[in-house]
DNA sequence: AAAGATGATTATAT
DNA sequence: ATATAATCATCTTT
């Protein structure tokens, strides 16, 4: 209800035009209205045609595509804005003008009748002067707030917020529930993320920042979903392993995947799954070479097989990378608020896995 | 329309 | 610098 965004303009809303004796400085006001009248384009060298502008904009935004769009309505208005603002500086100009030779005029005439210094004139025309522009300054902080609230109604990305694609949250849902012992993509990850998504890398930053505080807020509320993607990447997860176990010659277990392959409803599921498991071996592996690809379904094999020992067994790794404050005790979801860890969810086989959309 | 979900911003701490 | 926590403003669902 309270656009804070250009307070900075409101406070100051008509500055002394009275004691306009010493105003010879540059009057700082003044020159912080001409500045930002520039730096917005107003008072600025004409545009020409609307093409090179928006191909000028286009090529600064680079990644945006859909900003162009968004931003057409902005600069229509901003245009008008513009020239509102300069038919009128050039209405008070020609007035000026006027009125100055009128009074010359007047001057002149008088001055047959009676002598009139040159001061006299200088004095005048300067009291005109500075009386039009003080005018012509009202008009400049005007239009400056015009653009402000043109700015914090169109530019506010709060305002035209637009969910990502449902394409665009499967990934950053998948990379998160697969990372869930660290979910902290790296600069890289997070680039390569936002190059999938179609989306900046603060908006990646965003979302995990987001995702992270809201999964541990509620944990209980995620579990469906958690479980949901862990079965989607268990699919990929599983060959992998399989295949792993395979290679390091050892025969593999009994019918390996045979019994959570199906159908993945997982047996009163992972509540005691994941929060223990990472408590007992904090895991975040990250040095190893040996399996880079397979870490990073660890997490998800923990939601689906906590009971095939073999496995979790053969992929234990304890290497404690700890990105910030990764405590002995816990991951990055210790501390919590006691009510939040119960996990009241019962109905365990209620876990389908269909993809519902 | 109310409630929930969600992306972005802000304040604060490390 | 980056993460968290709270909050805002909008979108979506009910």
């Amino acid at each position: 209800m309270k656009p804070v965004i250009y307070a900075h303009l409101a406070e100051k809303p008509c500055l002394s035009i009275r004691g306009a004796q010493e105003e010879d400085p540059p009057d700082p006001q003044l020159m912080r209205l001409d500045n930002m009248l520039l730096a917005e384009g107003v008072s600025g060298p004409e545009k020409g045609g609307g093409s090179a502008a928006a191909a000028a904009a286009a090529a600064a935004a680079g990644g945006a595509a859909d900003n162009s769009i968004e931003h057409s309505d902005y600069r229509a208005k901003l245009t008008q804005i513009r020239q509102i603002y300069h038919t009128e500086l050039e209405k008070y100009e020609q007035a000026c003008n006027e009125f100055t030779t009128h009074v010359m005029n007047l001057l002149r005439e008088q001055s047959r009748t009676r002598p009139i210094s040159p001061k006299e004139i200088e004095r005048m025309v300067g009291i005109i002067h500075r009386k039009f522009s003080s005018i012509q300054m009202q008009l400049k902080q005007s239009t400056c707030e015009a653009v402000m609230i043109l700015r914090s109604r169109f530019l506010d990305a709060r305002r035209k917020r637009r969910n990502f694609s449902k394409q665009a949250t499967e990934i950053l849902n998948e990379y998160f529930y697969s990372h869930l012992s660290n979910p902290y993509p790296s600069e890289e990850a997070k680039e390569e993320l936002a190059k999938k998504c179609s989306i900046t890398v603060s908006q990646v930053s965003n979302w995990f920042g987001n995702k992270r505080i809201r999964y541990k807020k509620n944990i209980g509320k995620f579990q469906e979903e958690a479980n949901l993607y862990a079965a989607k990447t268990a699919v990929t997860a599983a060959h992998a392993a399989a295949a792993a176990v395979q290679n390091s010659q050892t025969n593999s277990p009994t019918t390996p995947n045979s019994g959570s392959s199906g159908s993945f409803n997982l047996p009163n599921s992972g509540d005691i799954g994941f929060l223990s498991m990472q408590s007992l071996n904090g895991d975040s592996y990250q040095g190893a070479q040996v399996g880079a690809n397979v870490q990073s379904q660890v997490d998800t094999l923990r939601h689906v097989i906590s009971q095939t020992a073999g496995y979790s067994d053969a992929l234990a790794v304890n290497t404690m990378y700890s990105p910030h404050g990764l405590s002995a005790n816990g991951g990055w979801q210790d501390a919590m608020t006691p009510s939040s860890v119960i996990s009241p969810t019962e109905g365990p086989g209620s876990v389908h896995s269909d993809t519902s959309n």
